[in-house]
DNA sequence: CTTTGGCACTCGAACAGACCGAGTGCCAGT
DNA sequence: ACTGGCACTCGGTCTGTTCGAGTGCCAAAG
């Protein structure tokens, strides 16, 4: 369903029910459609690539190409565009993505230094990654699981009124206002023993540990300590709160005229984070693109786009996922190429800060 | 340029050269034309709307008004569409907006009800105002310098980085990080000094008084608090921060089928903040609707839209603006209505919160 | 067995002409 | 001042025709 292109060999091997012409044939559909729009015929074909043959020995090719579903014709008598698992193939049989020139480096270094915090780093790649890629980009905020706790803080609002603040190491901060009574006093014992026992713990042992804080405490801290601590948990196990920052919607309109039809149904679904999160959570892996084409995909109304996407993070760890979305009919090799690009420098920029 | 409805008088004021069933026939063409997106001629007029004339007489004073500049007919022979100074009069002529229904106060409320922090409050509202209207929903952050210092936290990420964060009343969280050196001693100093000068004080007054505490800094905090309040200024300062969220988009559907003529600008109009702040920086004043239509506007890309825009915040104290964009051609009381009724219930919302 | 040139066939896109009807402007009559 | 009547305009739709790109198939050639 998914292909992790790192992982697969190079293109050379045989013995499979296509042979090396036929794929070759299959690739110039495929760049000449993605960049024409138009269904390709046979005599175009030999004409813009240097295939050997004549557009009679492709014609046999492309029926047999058909036949195996990898291609198919709009209405009779019109030229051949790839289907979904024509398009896969594709893919899969790309040699390795070429690296970004080192022009490209530096503009993806210069767009996102200088950002301040966490969601300006976001913004910026979302941005960026969409004007790089011409497609609508997606990006996942890091996951709380994945992360360390940096801090927690609680500060008094009013007497009865407290905020909980916990900070994680990739930057996040969630906040939350929580009605109980307290002292001054109460407070700074209470932070000094919640940090104590969550600083520099990943979230999940964190949780854990501070459940666990709740029979222990001081009976002075028991009503404001279990309150906090009964917050903090909520924060840390409420996964499904990573948020989904999502750029370069004019690009849509390379979808074509059919707007009703066509767009409608990508622009709902890119407002719906649930859908958005689901998509994004099955291409974790960092260092590989994954790629989700057409019906490939398992929501409705993103059948008729493809999905780039690539896990961010350090080498070890990944954190979250980003990625883009766009027409079944895309560039995949520098689109893929891009994303990884993207997703690499992002990683090692959130590594850094 | 712009109206506040709740300003002008009722309709039955005369003098000008509009007659009133000039106005009528204009107030008839444009609630049609609203419902059915197509021309609409005499005939139609006279049928739907019981005026007491015949079609003749209506077209007499379809003329009229296309000689004024109201309407104007696609080509000849075909029916009549309002101008931009149509719908400009149409709106300056209605009465007074009604509230809205109980059954919709109850949906609102229980739209918002269980936000979480503000972030979560503002995306509610951006999809409730979609919704609602059945538009395109902006809303904005409330700014910096209509809230108050809640608290100031400086954390200690290791002997030489700071994080320094900052919360205000409306509930926004504003971080950096710091490079300087420190003791845990230094920080909690500086921390209680820094809340005894900012909390509770307006944005602009506390940053203020955090800079004339730079010269009475204790030699000991000197470094880390002179580093600190820069920080502090600077966030305090920064303004343009303020951030918007746009919710809705798949309502752009409603803009017709031109799609890369029509829909690209607005969308690309919509990525950028810059502009929607601008846009919503004139419409402030809490409790009365600005709407600025079509070639009003002052950006090119959405003069084929209307804003309808109110600000939100206390009756006293407007902190930031809401609104939706869509095609000129909408049903502005009712969008009007919704509007109001959003921008109050968010900041009530937010006034307990 | 594979490749090639030739040929008849299909079918959508583009164009042109005819028709229809909604809507107008004007004018004479009440 | 309003109304009914009338000639006129002009865009939308429908129909028929043409054009050409592209196909599938077949028989001949390598």
């Amino acid at each position: 369903m998914t292909t992790e292109v790192e992982a697969t060999e190079g293109p050379d091997r045989e013995g499979e029910d296509v042979d090396e012409r036929k794929l070759q044939v299959l690739r110039a559909i495929v760049t000449d459609y993605v960049s024409s729009q138009e269904p390709v015929g046979s005599k175009a074909l030999v004409e813009r690539h240097n295939l050997g043959v004549s557009p009679a020995t492709v014609r046999n090719d492309m029926a047999a190409l058909e036949e195996e579903g990898y291609i198919t014709q709009p209405h009779t008598s019109a030229g051949r565009i790839p289907t979904d698992k024509g398009y896969r193939l594709f893919v899969d049989r790309l040699g390795s993505l070429k690296p970004l020139s080192a022009a490209e480096q530096r503009a993806i270094h210069a767009f996102l230094s200088g950002a301040v915090d966490l969601d300006d780093i976001l913004f910026r790649t979302v941005r960026l990654l969409a004007q790089v890629t011409q497609q609508v980009a997606i990006v996942q905020y890091p996951t709380l699981s994945s992360a360390t706790v940096r801090h927690i803080e609680v500060v008094s609002l009013s007497s009865h009124r407290v905020l909980v603040i916990l900070i994680t190491s990739t930057g996040r901060i969630e906040q939350r206002v929580l009605e109980t009574e307290h002292t001054a006093d109460e407070l700074s014992q209470l932070r000094a023993v919640l940090n104590a026992a969550a600083v520099g713990q990943l979230s999940s042992l964190a949780a854990a540990r501070l459940a666990s804080l709740v029979s222990e405490l001081p009976t002075a801290l028991a009503a404001v300590g279990q309150a906090s601590i009964a917050t903090l948990l909520d924060m840390l196990g409420d996964d499904t709160a990573s948020r989904v920052v999502v750029g370069g919607m004019p690009n849509l309109t390379r979808f074509g005229d059919e707007f009703e039809t066509n767009v409608r149904p990508v622009l709902e679904a890119l407002e719906e984070q649930v859908v958005l999160l689901k998509l994004l959570g099955e291409a974790t892996s960092t260092d590989s693109v994954t790629v989700r084409i057409g019906r490939e995909n398992p929501y409705e109304e993103l059948q008729a786009t493809s999905l780039v996407a690539s896990g961010y993070g350090t080498a070890l760890d990944s954190w979250a996922t980003l990625g883009i979305v766009g027409p079944t009919r895309m560039d995949y090799p520098s689109t893929m190429a891009s994303v990884r690009a993207v997703a690499r420098y992002v990683g090692r920029f959130l590594a850094e800060g």
